[in-house]
DNA sequence: CTTGACACAGAACAGGCGTTCGGTTATCAT
DNA sequence: ATGATAACCGAACGCCTGTTCTGTGTCAAG
């Protein structure tokens, strides 16, 4: 027998949420009950009530009760955590990599890029993040293409395994590569499985600027 | 002893701020003025609302007056509008690519990833996306390692330049190259320009799933 | 036909909350 | 000292808003 809509979410449920989340785009809160209401053609805010409570059963919505314009919608990551990480400049071979003094201050920087804590490795939370553009070809062997972003964590000194960016000043050169203490010094190994190594003397110059903990490649450009 | 500093913001403004972002984070919503009161030792709401004004001059605050718990932090994360792409699987040669169907439901994929959508290239921004996890290092040659995370578009044609997903169904193969039509069939472009390109003769079977909007790698594992 | 659920209206209530206004105290330049 | 100003208090006002209660009409099952 057909049972009168009481199950799922019918058109109008759809409108409200839609309505939420246009209205919490456009005022950046929640609307009240009676702005529901008036969007949706409810003239009651009991029963725009009624709708919000089978919204919240269907866990299509979260509310905090009697607190004003207190709901949000469970899906539509209202406001996820993100990180505003600063865009420092580029990293290429053959120049040091720009590193943000201590007391820089992320929100002045004209560029940045967002990232969603929830896609941050371990506890990297720190808010000392940078980013850097990549330029040129010649982080290859690190897997990283040109226009690349990747995000640093500024750092002095490093463990096995981790990926750190140097600058071996003895040969003017920046790169990226895995870091890994051994007996006589150090090995820099690349990325690419194919590639081999780089050794470093302790008695050579090695200078670790950070630890990279992220790199992002957005496709859009076109190769020749 | 009050401390007159009549510009800039004090060591007040500060807790009033630092509070509003941690009450933020638990509650989902702003907190009102009584309650900022409360927690930052102030007895009368003339007061926050005289904090709050100051705050608002020195452009760290929106306020929506009238608005129950109508303010919020100019910095953080001020529309943090990020897309919740999910992650239908992993992605490896020799296995085709697992592609959600037209009426998949994104939110009720166990697992995640989120992209905010200031990182997103063009207007991709469509809810059609998808993610899915490389195993193995078959990527390499388009310049993607085991364990990163890959953005698709869900497409069945694709124009010069862009990379996409292939199901080679003859040799049995999945793989992320550049697309180019040519007069004879595709060329497939891998990534690492030191990589020679495929050819596919239009009478072979190749089938596109998908394009490629966005690779990202998280750094925290081991290799050896 | 009766019953009961469902969808909805309308009004009243009560508490939450921003606003405002009259006062008070402390600091500082004149 | 003295007026100006910043910092602060307390209370009252009144709108905003969620809640609740009573009532109405519809439709399907018994």
């Amino acid at each position: 027998m057909m049972v009168r809509k009481s199950k799922g979410i019918g058109e109008r449920h759809q409108k409200i949420l839609d309505f939420i989340a246009s209205y919490q785009r456009e005022h950046k809160h929640p609307p009240s009950i009676r702005e529901i209401g008036e969007h949706c053609d409810i003239s009651s805010t009991s029963v725009v009530n009624y709708y919000l409570d089978q919204l919240e059963k269907e866990n299509l919505l979260e509310r905090d009760r009697k607190i004003s314009r207190g709901m949000r919608l469970v899906n539509n990551s209202p406001l996820g955590d993100m990180l505003r990480v600063p865009v420092m400049g580029v990293i290429q071979a053959g120049e040091p990599i720009p590193i943000p003094a201590s007391d820089f201050n992320p929100f002045t920087a004209e560029d940045t890029v967002d990232i969603a804590t929830s896609l941050m490795p371990s506890k990297e939370k720190g808010k000392d993040l940078f980013a850097l553009h990549v330029q040129g070809d010649s982080m290859i062997d690190a897997m990283i293409n040109d226009g690349d972003i990747v995000i640093l964590k500024p750092a002095q000194d490093a463990r096995n395994g981790e990926m750190v960016a140097v600058w071996l000043s003895d040969k003017n050169e920046t790169t990226l590569k895995y870091f890994y203490k051994e007996k006589d010094g150090y090995r820099l190994q690349p990325a690419n499985p194919t590639m081999k190594p780089i050794m470093v003397k302790k008695s050579e110059p090695l200078e670790i600027k950070g630890k990279v903990v992220m790199v992002i490649r957005k496709m859009e450009r076109m190769v020749a």
